[in-house]
DNA sequence: ACTACCTTCCGCCATT
DNA sequence: CAAATGGCGGAAGGTA
């Protein structure tokens, strides 16, 4: 099989090794791999009828998508064919912000690094976190990459490995004007509250509350930094809803109040200018 | 600065 | 039987 990076894969079974395989995992395929051949798709939806485990990475979902085995469920791909595979299968929830999901027996991943991290999630659900871990180890790459492929994976280390955890830190993100209350990411994350806090803890090591105060801040902090926009404006985009609030946000994280944050941002900007 | 009040966190235990 | 889940209540800490 030729591939478009100048080299050749050897490939030492056919479509009949889908017959009796577990976990199948369709790869990204490039331009020129369209259209799929109608065998290739009937292979793939066979061996998930069968009960088989599929998987895809990058544009592998549009393979996925092509056999309806997305249809109703969550999938992710490469961010930049996110929109693409939207509007040639409708009926996928699309959800570009994460390295990979798993909607039952279907997992689907990102960029082709993604691939990794699916992987090293396919085995910590067969083999447990430890072997994962291991594995991770010995190919010394991360066991849990940190958040999705978002402007704000950079801000916050939090790495939930479970589903659930990880939609509710994305509501989070998307909606952090709301009151983002352990109640409303409970919902989010369609857990009971207690269970919910119970298990934000035990995957990111903060309490939900402490999570979503440093995400505010982390944005407010950006903002104030880099913009001039007022601080009652400020703090009212990132939740705090009134400066005073904020401010005493500031004062506990920081140790310094929002105006003396921006004034020594200024003095590093003129300093480097 | 102070107070009444509210939310969060978390241990504990019953239930699923 | 082990693990996941839900409910309760009090301490801690934040808010109005």
């Amino acid at each position: 099989v030729p591939t478009e990076t100048g080299f050749s894969v050897l490939v030492e079974h056919g479509l009949e090794a889908l017959h009796g395989a577990d976990t199948v995992v369709v790869p990204g395929i490039g331009d020129n791999g369209w259209p799929v051949a109608e065998e290739v798709l009937d292979a793939v939806r066979a061996a998930a009828e069968r009960g088989a485990r599929v998987a895809s990475i990058c544009t592998g979902a549009f393979v996925l998508g092509a056999a309806g085995l997305l249809d109703g469920r969550r999938a992710t791909t490469h961010w930049y064919h996110a929109r693409d595979l939207q509007a040639r299968f409708p009926k996928v929830k699309v959800e570009e912000d994460r390295i990979f999901i798993s909607d039952g027996p279907v997992w689907t991943s990102a960029g082709a690094t993604a691939g990794v991290d699916l992987a090293l999630a396919l085995i910590e659900n067969d083999f447990g976190a430890e072997v994962a871990r291991a594995v991770a180890k010995k190919l010394v790459v991360y066991h849990r990459r940190a958040g999705g492929q978002s402007q704000f994976s950079a801000l916050l280390e939090l790495e939930p490995k479970s589903d659930r955890i990880q939609s509710a830190l994305t509501y989070a993100k998307r909606n952090l004007t709301s009151k983002l209350t352990v109640h409303e990411l409970a919902d989010a994350a369609h857990l009971s509250p207690r269970q919910f806090s119970r298990a934000f803890h035990a995957e990111t090591g903060q309490s939900p509350a402490k999570a979503v105060e440093n995400l505010r801040l982390e944005t407010a902090r950006l903002m104030m930094e880099q913009t001039r926009h007022p601080i009652e404006v400020i703090a009212r985009q990132t939740g705090f809803a009134d400066r005073d609030r904020m401010r005493r946000a500031f004062l506990r994280a920081f140790g310094q109040p929002p105006q003396v944050i921006r004034r020594n941002a200024e003095v590093v900007d003129k300093a480097s200018a």
